[in-house]
Formats: C-alpha cells, sequence, structure tokens
DNA sequence: CGTTTCTCCGTAAGCGTTTACGGAACTATA
DNA sequence: TATAGTTCCGTAAACGCTTACGGAGAAACG
C-alpha cells in the first residue's frame, strides 16, 4: 500500500480524512489534522502528481517553451535566465511551478508545443521567439488554455503578450544618429520569421520618413547572432557607393565583430563609424570605446509575464479583471562613446 | 464523455482496445487500428498525461535543475542552453521529454528537488552546479531515480556524473607556464561550495608538486565570476612583495578586468602577465591581445549527460551494461596571445 | 424532550489511462 | 470431428488522489 493509503491505515483513518487534512481543507479535526501531517512529515509522505493532476484536472505548472538554436544557443542564456528569474519570483508565491521546455531545433516547434498543451502536461504556457505569423498562437487560443507570448505576432490581437518597446529603441537611436549628423544610417534585420525583426523594420522606415531620408535597401543587413556577422557587415557596408555613416544593430553581439574589423582597417568606432546597438549585454559590455546601447531588467519583463498570465486563472487573478494584458517593456538608453558625430 | 472514451463510442468498440491501437500493441487487427488512428486524428486527440502516468508509474520526461543567481546573473555563463541542445537532440529519440527546472535562489534547492523526485514529476533527473558536499546527490540515491550530475562531487561515488576536465585544464595550463619559464603561478577559485572549485585547487597543487615548485597561499585568490574581480586581482598581486608572473582563471570574464587594469598601468597582457582562462567565452572573445584559453564543445557536453541518463533505463540502455557511466570531458586549448615567456 | 445545526468523518465515485485476463471466433493439426 | 493454437476484442481492476454526499454524534435551540 502506498502513499495517501498508506497513512490512512497507518492512522487507522479513511483516505478521504487524510486528503483534507493535508490540503488544509475543513470537515478535519485539529488533533487529526495534526496527527496526519505529522505521519506524513514521518513517512517522508509526498503527493504523486500524476494522481492529484488527474483528479482536480490542474497541474499547478507553468511551461515556457525556448528555442534552442544551436547556431546561436549560446548567447540566448543571459536573456533568459534573467527572465526565468523574475517568473519564477512571481510564479512561486502562488504555488505553480515553472517548467521550461527547450525546443530542439530538429523538431517542429507546432507539434512540439501542441504535445504539452494537449497532453494537459501544463496549465498555462508563456511561448518565446514568437514569429510573425505565428500559428502556435492560433492553437492556444483554440485550446483556450491560458497563454502568454514574449514578443508579439500579428496572429489575432486578442491574447496577452509582453514585448519590448523596438519602436521606442529605434526612434531613440535613429533620433540620436540624426541629432548628430547622419543620414546614411544602416540596420541590421534578424534572419528568419521572428516578429521583432518586422517590427524593428517598420519601425525604421517610420523614423526614415520622420526625418526626411530616403529608404535604402542596400542599407539594410539581414544577420545572425555572432560576432562574426558583424565582421563581414563592415566589408559590405565599405564596397557600397556610399557607405553608411551610422548601424543600428539588432544583435549587440555583433559589435565584436564590428570593433574588429573596423580595428584591422584603422578606423575607430565612434568616429569612422557610429554604432548603437540593440540590448546592453556583458558580451559587449567591456568594449572599448563603450557601445551605446539599450537596456531593461531581464527580471521585471519575467515579472510581466507572470502577472500576465496570472491574470489568466481565476484563482490568482488581482488587478486585471479582463484577464487580457499587452504591455511594451520601455528599453532605456545607455550612451556609451561608439556614436557620435557624423564626418563630412 | 472524453478522451479515449470517446473514441471508443465513436467507434463502437472498447476502450482498451483503443489504448492497444493507439500504443501500438498486439491484439489489435490493422484494420481497427487503422480505423482508431484516423479517428484519432479526426477528432484530434491527444492522451493524457496525468492519467498515462499514474496507470504505468512512468512519466517519460526527463528534469535538469538549474539555479538562476541573480548575483552572477548579469554575468552567468553561456552555457546551458548549449548543453540543453545536446541533451534534448538524444533524449527526443528516445521518446523522453526534457523539462528545465530553474531553481530559484529565494528557495533551498535540497527542497526544491525533492518536490519534483518525490512527487513523480519527472523519471530522471540531471542536476547541475554541483556543490563540494551536495545533500541532493544522497537524496537521489536514496530515492533511486536514475539520475546523473553535471560536476563531481564528494558525496559517494556509486553514481552517474559528467564533468569537465579541469585536471587536464590545470596540468596543460601549469605546464606551459613552466615551459614559458614562469614559476610564480597565481590562480582564481570559485567563491561558495561549488565543486570544481576544489578540483581546481587540487590540479593547482599537484601540477606545483610535479613541476618541483612551492605551494604560496598568497598565490590563490577566491573570486566571484565578474570583470570586477579581474581588477582588483592585478592590483593584489603587484602589492605582493614577489608578484607572480602568470596567472590561471577559472573564470574568463576576470580576464576582462585584468586586461583593463593591466592597461591603465602601461602594462601589456602576455607580456608582463601571462594569462590562461578557464573556458573560451564569446564574453572575452574579443579582447586584444587574444586570450589563452580552453575550449568545449558543450553540445557534446549535452550528450554525453544524456546517454549517461539512458543507462540508468533498463528500457533504452545501450553500451553501458553496468549502467553507472562517469565521463571526463576534453577541453581543448586555444593558443592565443595573452601568455608567453616570463621575463626576468 | 424534540428539533435543528454543527462538526467531523467514512464511503465511494470519479479523473483518463493501461493491462491482465478470459472468451469468442476462426484456423490449423491430428 | 475433436483438439490445440491464433487472432482479436471486451471486461474490469488498478494507478493515487480529490470530493460530493450522507450519516453519526454532539451541541444548541425552542
Amino acid at each position: 500500500m502506498r502513499g495517501i493509503a498508506r497513512l490512512a491505515k497507518e492512522l487507522g483513518i479513511s483516505t478521504g480524512t487524510v486528503s483534507r487534512a493535508l490540503n488544509g481543507k475543513r470537515d478535519v479535526s485539529e488533533e487529526t489534522r495534526r496527527k496526519v501531517l505529522e505521519a506524513a512529515a514521518r513517512l517522508g509522505y509526498a503527493p504523486n502528481q500524476a494522481a492529484r493532476a488527474l483528479a482536480q484536472g490542474t497541474t499547478r505548472s507553468i511551461g515556457f517553451m525556448i528555442e534552442l538554436d544551436p547556431e546561436t544557443a549560446a548567447s540566448s542564456d543571459y536573456f533568459f535566465m534573467g527572465v526565468f528569474d523574475g517568473v519564477q519570483s512571481v510564479l512561486t508565491r502562488h504555488g505553480l511551478d515553472l517548467l521550461v521546455l527547450p525546443c530542439p531545433t530538429t523538431q517542429d516547434r507546432y507539434q512540439y508545443l501542441e504535445r504539452f498543451v494537449a497532453r494537459g502536461v501544463v496549465d498555462g504556457i508563456i511561448l518565446a521567439s514568437t514569429q510573425r505569423v505565428d500559428p502556435r498562437v492560433d492553437l492556444l487560443q483554440s485550446v483556450g488554455i491560458p497563454f502568454v507570448t514574449l514578443g508579439r505576432s500579428t496572429s489575432g490581437d486578442g491574447y496577452s503578450w509582453i514585448d519590448l518597446d523596438f519602436e521606442g529603441v529605434v526612434n531613440t537611436a535613429m533620433d540620436r544618429f540624426v541629432s548628430q549628423g547622419h543620414s546614411r544610417i544602416a540596420v541590421t534585420l534578424p534572419y528568419g520569421g521572428v516578429n521583432f525583426g518586422a517590427v524593428f523594420e517598420q519601425a525604421y522606415r517610420a523614423a526614415l520618413r520622420r526625418h526626411g531620408l530616403d529608404f535604402d535597401p542596400h542599407l539594410v543587413f539581414e544577420t545572425r547572432r555572432n560576432e562574426q556577422a558583424g565582421y563581414r557587415l563592415v566589408d559590405k557596408m565599405i564596397a557600397l557607393d556610399v557607405p553608411p555613416t551610422a548601424i543600428l544593430l539588432i544583435y549587440e553581439v555583433a559589435a565584436i565583430g564590428i570593433y574588429r574589423r573596423l580595428a584591422e582597417l584603422g578606423l575607430v568606432p565612434g568616429q569612422d563609424l557610429a554604432v548603437i546597438a540593440f540590448r546592453d549585454e556583458p558580451t559587449v559590455r567591456f568594449l572599448e570605446p563603450s557601445v551605446t546601447c539599450f537596456s531593461v531588467s531581464l527580471r521585471d519583463i519575467g515579472v510581466s509575464i507572470a502577472e500576465a498570465i496570472l491574470a489568466q486563472f481565476p484563482a490568482h487573478a488581482g488587478a486585471y479583471p479582463s484577464g487580457i494584458v499587452q504591455k511594451l517593456c520601455h528599453l532605456e538608453l545607455r550612451a556609451g562613446k561608439s556614436d557620435g558625430p557624423a564626418r563630412h
């Protein structure tokens, strides 16, 4: 005999009473409750998660699906760990567990997600790396499971998401470049269908228009998230008839390669090429001259995500009566020395 | 009516037959199997994980417990995502899911782990950040659940672990230093009870003995994982009566601070101070002169971990009849320009 | 003293699967 | 034709827990 039945037998009472005692429900005298808890501690009892989940139809756990891109796998560590921390700090206070679900690249991300939600492994889902058009959002909406995406998507709009304020980033950076006298401003964009690439590009185009500058497709570079991309970027820019004098990086690590290539060419960041990078990361925090970039509290992002998902659980819903939360996290400019007045 | 019962009713057959058909077991005619699979696909059936786990007493999932350290989160190493990738690539081939369990710092790591294993959430556990004396190892052994630690521990030895070959790293580095003429060689060690600190120190002492050098406690520095530690280190070393001419860093990020402080003092890494760092990371990859360091395939580490845990499952055990795997991952030296002949 | 109201507890039916067991129908063997 | 062996399927118990329900006894009330 195992589990709760063992406790019940040991104490000569019924399993129902034991269950009620353990879960702090009523209909149990203080004395028997004390006995049950004592026996549970003594016998090292722990409730079987599967049985409990089956009986009450809830797992009390939230899944956080991320993607493992072997190409850039290493570089997403810092970001996600910070976010996990924020999510955890909120969820644990509500007795919810956080299960991180790393989707291998070899697998279809849709099917991977489907497995976990359809099988009822988790009560709620946090989605990262949201794609521009992301069928996973539709899936989650049709299933009706609470979820929140880290990053918007164009698939519907009636759901909760937390995103970074890319528009704010691009506007601030572009304004800064223009005020420094730059008129040929390049930008890097991510490969693939990830949504923030589209957001970033749109904001870039809008900023150009706002400043009366022409859009030049030659100044837009799709890059992967690594430093080699930055290295090659320099040569590509120089090869242009009229090279840009400034560049806005969506992946800060590219700055490393840019710095190196510039140095090889006897050029200096901030003087010969103005660089502003999206997101402050330890990877580039030590470059000289210091990189002008944007910083945001990863923990706060995680906290916002957790709150957004809690709002969808009747039992935990707090200040969000509507149950749907959409929030842009503000990024702060950390002025460095990698940008500056344009040369003419 | 839900789940398998719905399928059964729809097809006019029993739930037992449906279950057998879905799970590819015998005692089902090819025709009914086909019908069942068709109906399952049509109705979007997915087996309930809790019910299945309860019935067969197995969850088909492996937990990977990591720790979120907000203190060092800022410079958290780029490590785990790469390892996850390796683990996943193996586990998925065997139909096992990987659940990453990030332990919040606010919580006791022992209790956190206990919850997941005692409740039967996972069938196996991968443990990271193994401590020198780690009660979690004892817990897992007493519970009898398959597990493997990433990093050894002094708590017993009858279990599987994968670790980095710190001894090899230290030996290679020390040999290199000595052959370059260094005799006063400093080393940095991690704070806290993490096990690889002890391994690193022992290897350091052994290498000194092997080369007939005296151990000098003044040359051993406990540091945190950040660049400031490196910065301060330089001053501490210079303040010594006989400063070291070489230093082996357990945390490569310290190199950044060392470089900066050396530059301020008009000194040059590789000439005035030989530096070798443990682990190649993007964080330090941009430093000039390039850092001599050790590199290892994170993915391979993950693969080894997964194999080690599979060996403990009778159903999946392959080439490891004993079921217990202990493996050191070899690190390769990437010679840079941060070390060199000692000045006299 | 009869009735109502609590408090505490046991009973048992679920939750959705898996799986041992037995039986019916059919085929092969003697 | 009788027997043994297959193939296929249904029945029902089990997994460990939760929880609606009812009942016994004590307390409170008229």
